[in-house]
DNA sequence: AATCCGTGGCT
DNA sequence: TAGCCAAGGAT
């Protein structure tokens, strides 16, 4: 596989500004932590500001955690910018302010887990590192394992084989996997992947065996309309698109939105479930007055 | 282990 | 059109 994946990552490469060989790790771990369950054209300028802004670990944890929470923009799961900022500050006040390039250690800053660790790892310090995304699950299910998708969950034995299929030498492990991942964000794709255009094709298991349907319960739907989540993100853009402290009544008047029930004031009290946890989560600050703000700002 | 956590483009 | 799903993590 190695010759003929790599050769193709080299001619199909997308260039993103964190994969540039003048990029901090710093950079490699935002870009890791904003590209959790988010695609890339909608990271790209959202990176840039955030690099432009604060262009280390230590800049960022000087700002208020309601600054970081409004770059975030729109990106989607805003803790995601609280756990970056907590890990910036852990960098600063326990690693000499540089992201650590040792696995276990990278484990250990908030919103980092197995991949972010390994992927950090490998891609900012080019070390040896098995690294496991959904695109390398799925690689792996069709061109290996002769599966449509992957099982629901992580399983041993895929960590297994991806450790398998790292390159002996050391100098190469991290550009496979993220050639890996390129494969499958690009050619193999979870709902139409371009067999045509694969590298893999001729030794694909799945193809050999004829590209036969997924088998297994089929992923339940998540749900939205209605949802905390949509009642969260509707409280939280109030919150974000406002310079100043905002009054109580405005975020009355945001939630329930237009074609969302609203049974015997059900809404009101999701509204204020809802605030009270984006309060207890740090995302929100509550001032006097009933009023408001993204925290510190 | 199952569920929760945003957002928006794509088919 | 309404799901599907995108470089996961925490609990």
């Amino acid at each position: 596989m190695h010759d003929r994946l790599l050769p193709w990552y080299a001619a199909h490469r997308r260039d993103l500004p964190w994969r540039a060989p003048e990029r901090s790790p710093w950079g490699v771990l935002v870009s890791e932590v904003m590209l959790q369950q988010t695609p890339v054209a909608r990271v790209l300028p959202v990176w840039e500001r955030w690099m432009s802004r604060w262009p280390t670990p230590s800049a960022l944890a000087a700002a208020p955690t309601g600054d970081a929470v409004r770059e975030w923009g729109r990106l989607g799961y805003p803790r995601r910018a609280l756990r970056l900022h907590a890990a910036a500050t852990a960098v600063r006040d326990a690693h000499d302010g540089q992201v650590p390039a040792d696995e276990a250690v990278l484990r250990t800053l908030p919103g980092v887990g197995d991949y972010t660790a390994a992927a950090v790892s490998a891609f900012a310090f080019g070390r040896r590192a098995t690294v496991v995304d959904t695109n390398v699950r799925r690689v792996q299910a069709r061109s290996v394992s002769g599966l449509a998708l992957p099982a629901p969950a992580l399983t041993r034995a895929e960590t297994a084989l991806a450790a398998r299929l790292l390159p002996e030498d050391d100098e190469q492990t991290a550009t496979w996997s993220v050639a890996v991942m390129e494969l499958g964000a690009l050619v193999c794709t979870a709902r139409a992947p371009r067999c045509s255009a694969c590298p893999l094709a001729d030794v694909c298991a799945w193809r050999a065996a004829g590209s036969p349907a997924p088998t297994g319960p089929p992923r339940r739907g998540q749900r939205w309309t209605g949802t905390d989540r949509q009642c969260r993100g509707t409280l939280l853009q109030v919150l974000r698109d406002s310079a100043g402290p905002v009054p109580a009544h405005r975020l009355q008047a945001a939630w329930p939105v237009p074609g969302v029930p609203d049974e015997q004031g059900q809404a009101a009290r999701q509204r204020e479930r809802c605030l009270d946890a984006l309060v207890a989560e740090g995302l929100v600050e509550p001032l006097p007055g009933a009023r408001f703000r993204l925290p510190g700002t």
